[in-house]
DNA sequence: AAGCCAATCAACCGCATCCAA
DNA sequence: CTTGGATGCGGTTGATTGGCT
């Protein structure tokens, strides 16, 4: 039994696509559109691809006004700020930056920012982990248990970046920072309703562990993007500087902040999304995100 | 120059969700 | 309400590239 093929493997291409292909498929979608079906596609062009092939050449490649490669230190901040708060939504994340793909940016968190951020982690682990609290040395991952084991590593990954900064902003009581970790002190700081980013949604979280875990998680990104008191707000500046120093090391602070113009940071981050420039004018900010980001401002009215 | 290894990125795979019949 | 096809998405794979020995 099981699924059937979305086409018939025997005879579709499989593999790089040749210049001659990209061509084909690109006039066609200028000159005709997609026509609504992606399926019947390459029949029409004469194209020996599959129709989710084709798509995805399209999206990540060949449409236009694609940026590859060189992320600027205010996308990294992006990233990685929406990466902690929502977790591998990859196409909300992107939809946040003009011109990039899920792909790209997918790829560009596994290959380097992952690496940059938990790379600083490991290393101060080393040095600190004398010092280090009773909670975080039990949370790092030659410590664990069965059940820690068992979370998903994008879990982990941000449970380890929520903790570093953490462990930035406050070494000695980090656990009792109500901005990142709330969710552990109330079940109440987070908002069960939200229709996008809930406890429900985590059903696919392979244990209970990691159900708690993540909602705890949402809960931390939840609380910070709602509306924060004076001191959330100070303590949420402090985040943002702690996440440029992990990005970036010590000494390079500012590096992310200012860009062409002096625009701070500040108008990129993503506990303050206000109305006028996220998601609304976004480049290619499809119908989910959108609906991420008006949860976040509704429910949090941000 | 050759071989090895790690990093990178395009592409594939399979599952989840959407939506029309 | 149910079903099945189409689409979207995230995880993973594999080919390519570049650096090092």
């Amino acid at each position: 039994m099981g699924r059937a093929p979305c086409c018939d493997k025997a005879t579709v291409k499989k593999g790089p696509w040749s210049p001659e292909e990209d061509a084909m498929l690109k006039n066609y979608i200028e000159e005709h559109g997609t026509g609504g079906n992606w399926i019947a596609l390459p029949h029409k062009i004469g194209l020996k691809r599959c129709g989710k092939s084709c798509r995805l050449r399209w999206l990540n490649y060949l449409r236009p006004n694609i940026k590859h490669g060189d992320f600027t230190p205010e996308e990294d901040s992006i990233i990685c700020s929406l990466y902690i708060s929502i977790g591998s939504r990859w196409s909300i994340i992107a939809a946040q930056l003009p011109g990039r793909t899920d792909n790209d940016v997918k790829n560009y968190w596994n290959t380097k920012l992952k690496k940059r951020l938990l790379g600083r982690r490991k290393d101060r682990d080393t040095h600190q982990r004398q010092s280090a609290t009773p909670a975080m040395s039990e949370m790092s991952t030659e410590n664990m248990n069965d059940g820690e084991r068992a979370l998903s590593a994008s879990a982990m990954e941000r449970i380890q970046l929520c903790m570093q900064l953490q462990e930035l902003q406050n070494p000695l009581g980090a656990h009792h920072n109500p901005l990142v970790w709330p969710g552990t002190l109330s079940s109440n700081s987070f908002n069960s309703n939200s229709s996008t980013v809930t406890v429900a949604e985590q059903g696919q979280s392979s244990s209970m562990n990691e159900h708690l875990m993540n909602a705890q998680l949402e809960g931390a990104a939840m609380d910070g993007l709602g509306s924060p008191s004076s001191a959330e707000n100070s303590n949420m500046i402090s985040m943002e500087a702690e996440l440029e120093e992990l990005l970036y090391g010590e000494g390079n602070r500012g590096k992310a902040g200012v860009v062409d113009g002096g625009v701070q940071q500040g108008d990129v981050d993503w506990w303050s999304y206000d109305q006028g420039k996220s998601p609304v004018g976004s480049w290619d900010f499809t119908p989910e995100a959108n609906a991420v980001f008006q949860d976040y401002t509704s429910v949090y009215d941000i």
